[in-house]
DNA sequence: CAATAATTTGACCAACTGGTCAAAGGCAGG
DNA sequence: CCTGCCTTTGACCAGTTGGTCAAATTATTG
């Protein structure tokens, strides 16, 4: 029954998801408007609705799309590879992801700081699984003496809290460093911590 | 001409303030109304209006007092003192201002990612000559050798990330930590990633 | 206790909100 | 060119929003 999407659909979908994502990024869902969506995706209210069903749907149409995209780069994590370099590269991913989508990051962060209302389920089931597999791991590691002792936790924590940052306080970080690209620094110093870290 | 405030006045503004930081650091300005900052004040709409001349003033008095507690720490970083003990204060002092002031970090959070519209000015001023004055001090630490090189911004930045991290991303903290307190190893944690960045 | 000032409220308003709907406009295949 | 479907829109609606105001209520003070 599901007919594949004609190339008009596609498009004004994608805008509007796009619009979407700018507007909410910003403003979280309910400090944003269909008319600012409308206003940034150049479609009218009313054609907004045709194509989702409500302001609700867009949203959280966008937010599963961005939780794909948020858990991958934890399972890509290799048990088999190098401890450093492992958790280097998932670094440096995240921070790539901070650089090219800071609206979805900024999406993301909007969503937390409300309380999670509609991926609370998400981070107690499937990412808190997924960490814990991690934190198997990287204790497992440590147990080997290939890495210090850490918790893995925590170290998890900062390698979000830092490379998320660099999205979510674009701003403040950008009025600090004034001309200077914030993540040309942010690279090094994310791998200064992780070494100072981890190397025993 | 300025009358001192009444009691009934402190007690009701102090009320309304409190409420607004509720409300305000989970929804955002934009995303939080009057009635809901009523409700949780435990007043009539018209009468919060009649102590604050608008939505806007509470949020923007609330901001100002946010500032001075927010840039207080910084201030408090003694270049006569050891390197390594005053950025550890400076970070414990951050962390316990996420554990036990959480609304605050959430609100100046909200603030930046919508873009700062109302600090901007601060950001660009006040705090970066602060930031800059700081910068200028870990630099000549390491220029004696009494700590390792690092970048002193990005290490400014790595504390705030990481210490308001557990305030402004407290929801997705304890959905993964479950019953364990965040604040008990996050402590720890911050102490061992300063050390590894900081200790030659 | 009366008078004055401070506080609180209900009724109200214009603008905005998310959403509906019937009708009109466009576009493909025959 | 016509038919049928996809797309777009203007008009509209009920509920919410920030804010006003005059009147009522409650302190405060001489």
């Amino acid at each position: 029954m599901n007919k594949p999407d004609t190339r008009i659909q596609k498009k004004n979908q994608a805008a509007i998801l796009d619009a979407g994502l700018l507007v909410f990024s910003q403003f979280g869902f309910r400090g944003s408007t269909l008319d600012q969506v409308a206003d940034e995706a150049g479609l009218s209210k009313p054609n907004l609705l045709y194509y989702f069903r409500s302001k609700e749907a867009i949203y959280t149409s966008l937010l599963a799309k961005l939780l794909e995209n948020w858990l991958e780069p934890l399972r890509e994590l290799d048990p088999q590879g190098d401890p450093v370099d492992e958790l280097m590269a998932y670094a440096k991913r995240k921070l790539d992801m901070s650089q090219h989508f800071p609206r979805e990051s900024r999406l993301f962060a909007n969503e937390i700081i409300q309380g999670a209302p509609r991926i609370g389920d998400v981070l107690r089931g499937e990412l808190r699984e997924l960490v814990d597999e991690i934190a198997v791991v990287i204790n497992g590691w440590a147990a080997e003496g290939r890495i210090k002792a850490v918790d893995p936790y925590h170290l998890i924590f900062s390698i979000w809290a830092l490379t998320q940052h660099y999205a979510d306080f674009d701003v403040q970080v950008r009025a600090i460093l004034g001309d200077v690209d914030p993540f040309d620094g942010a690279e090094k110093h994310l791998e200064a911590m992780l070494h100072g870290l981890l190397t025993p």
